[in-house]
DNA sequence: GCAGCATTTAGAATTGTTCTAAACTTCTTG
DNA sequence: CAAGAAGTTTAGAACAATTCTAAATGCTGC
């Protein structure tokens, strides 16, 4: 958590989003703890219990625009499913196989090295380090 | 490929799989040139291209059987798409974002150095790296 | 060859996600 | 602070990838 107590309508706005109510309510659920991992469905269950609904599309939306604008970063680990990690910063994944759980682990004791250059024409984008571990 | 011609009937019924027509044809098309990453719906356009039709829930069954019998691996690199690769050795993956292409790197090179261990009560199954780059 | 079980199939069903068009907010500006 | 313009939300339809279903067919061992 930041210092600064955080205003969730003007982080929206520093993020180039309209701060609606349903953009608020999610933002508080997603960054106010510590960082989560949710998919859209999780998240809507949430929102719902809350005594502010919001439809699932606006989930959807939500969760794609917080991505586009750097807020959150989308996870794919297991077909056919989408997490999003409120951790935007360098770290890695545990994933825990039949029950899908997604944990981070920080990047700084992980070194890669010999990793090939990229393809002509590429440039690098991310590192993406998956432990898969099973019970 | 292995010094012995492949007779795909036996390697079918090695992996415990009944050798039927369409398990064999799919298998030709897989394992017969050098390794290859394909889709449900990439290996049903091509298999339909050859004089014996497959039927696209057939080729999801073998890719799924084909996995579990360990005759090939799944890749997760995008949401909502699965890939399968032929090469079921230590390999990592480049994968160009905007397209989907994927390709594979050896993994002989590459060093990861610093994981941490699995958490309580689970064993690690595989380390998965994902090279994402752009255009 | 034939029974018995596995496999294939077309089509329906399911799941996760995106689209659509109408209703409703939010923002701007006067 | 009213009014319009533009951006958002919504329910529901649409879509894409995958799995399921029940009937037809094919493999295998005897």
């Amino acid at each position: 958590m930041p210092a600064t107590s955080p205003d969730f309508p003007d982080r929206l706005r520093a993020a180039g989003l309209r701060p609606t109510r349903q953009r608020v309510a999610l933002a508080r659920l997603l960054f106010e703890g510590g960082h989560r991992h949710v998919t859209a469905e999780s998240l809507h269950v949430e929102v719902k219990a809350t005594r502010m609904p919001v439809s699932l599309a606006t989930v959807y939306n939500a969760l794609n625009q917080f991505r586009d604008a750097g807020l959150l970063r989308e996870v794919v680990v297991a077909p056919g499913r989408s997490y999003f990690d409120t951790n935007t910063g360098h770290h890695h994944h545990f994933f825990v196989e039949p029950d899908g759980e997604l944990h981070d682990f920080p990047s700084e004791k992980v070194t890669i090295a010999g990793l090939p250059t990229p393809p002509k024409g590429t440039r690098l984008a991310r590192v993406d380090v998956i432990v898969r571990v099973r019970r």
